[in-house]
DNA sequence: GCCCAGGTGGGTA
DNA sequence: TACCCACATGGG
């Protein structure tokens, strides 16, 4: 089963997950520094905190008041580090890109790649989310859930680094923006629904068949 | 009480 | 490079 075959089975099982779930580029990155380790239900309460706020926005995030954004953002966890990540953001889009992330995205994506890893809180999957979902960009998003998946059917062995994963999937499908949006968003709900680190439900699962995990668990 | 959740940065050897 | 740890809330 190569890797478009294993995209054909999540689609057919899965059906299009319409991501990212998100009205503007800007909240919708706001959501990728917020999911960090967290699950997407208390992010969801703090991006409803965010908007009731009118703070969806980088000038509504800029004219918090001290505390505030830590307050709004508390239900998503590590809700210091994270406040501080959305604030040095906004503070580089307001000098750089005139306070627009559609102007910062409007860059090469190789360069706007460099420049987003380059920010406190940017890590390469939180880089990838931004690339492709709020950019529209061809860039592969790895996460946890990617890496189990690879593991359990057997393409990884879960010692590749972020940047060796993410080549593996870019090297063997082509450069298209919705098949990346696509895929990453049927691997986060597979996991969600099916592929669970510690109840695995194997029994119906549409990969059990290419399933190492599957196999030993029944 | 425990594990888990769409990571990242800083420290150490 | 490879580990370790802090960061924090909310659901099962």
């Amino acid at each position: 089963m190569d890797l478009q075959q294993l995209f054909d089975r999540l689609l057919a099982s899965y059906g299009p997950r319409h991501w990212w779930p998100a009205q503007t580029p800007f909240e919708m990155a706001l959501g990728a520094f917020l999911t960090q380790n967290t699950a997407w239900t208390n992010v969801e309460r703090a991006i409803d905190a965010l908007r009731a706020a009118d703070a969806l926005t980088p000038a509504g995030i800029a004219a918090l008041a001290d505390g505030r954004l830590e307050a709004l953002i508390r239900p998503a966890g590590y809700f210091n580090q994270k406040a501080d990540r959305i604030r040095r953001f906004v503070a580089h889009l307001q000098q750089r890109h005139g306070g627009s992330l559609e102007r910062l995205l409007a860059g090469e994506p190789a360069a706007l790649r460099v420049e987003l890893l380059a920010l406190k809180g940017v890590g390469p999957e939180t880089a990838d989310s931004i690339l492709l979902y709020a950019g529209g960009h061809p860039s592969f998003v790895v996460d946890a859930y990617t890496r189990r998946l690879g593991e359990r059917i057997g393409f990884l062995d879960g010692t590749e680094g972020y940047e060796t994963v993410r080549q593996y999937f870019m090297q063997r499908l082509p450069a298209a923006a919705p098949l990346f949006n696509e895929y990453h968003a049927l691997i986060v709900e597979h996991a969600k629904v099916r592929c669970r680190k510690r109840a695995p439900l194997c029994a119906d699962c549409p990969l059990r068949r290419d399933c190492r995990y599957g196999k030993s668990q029944s």
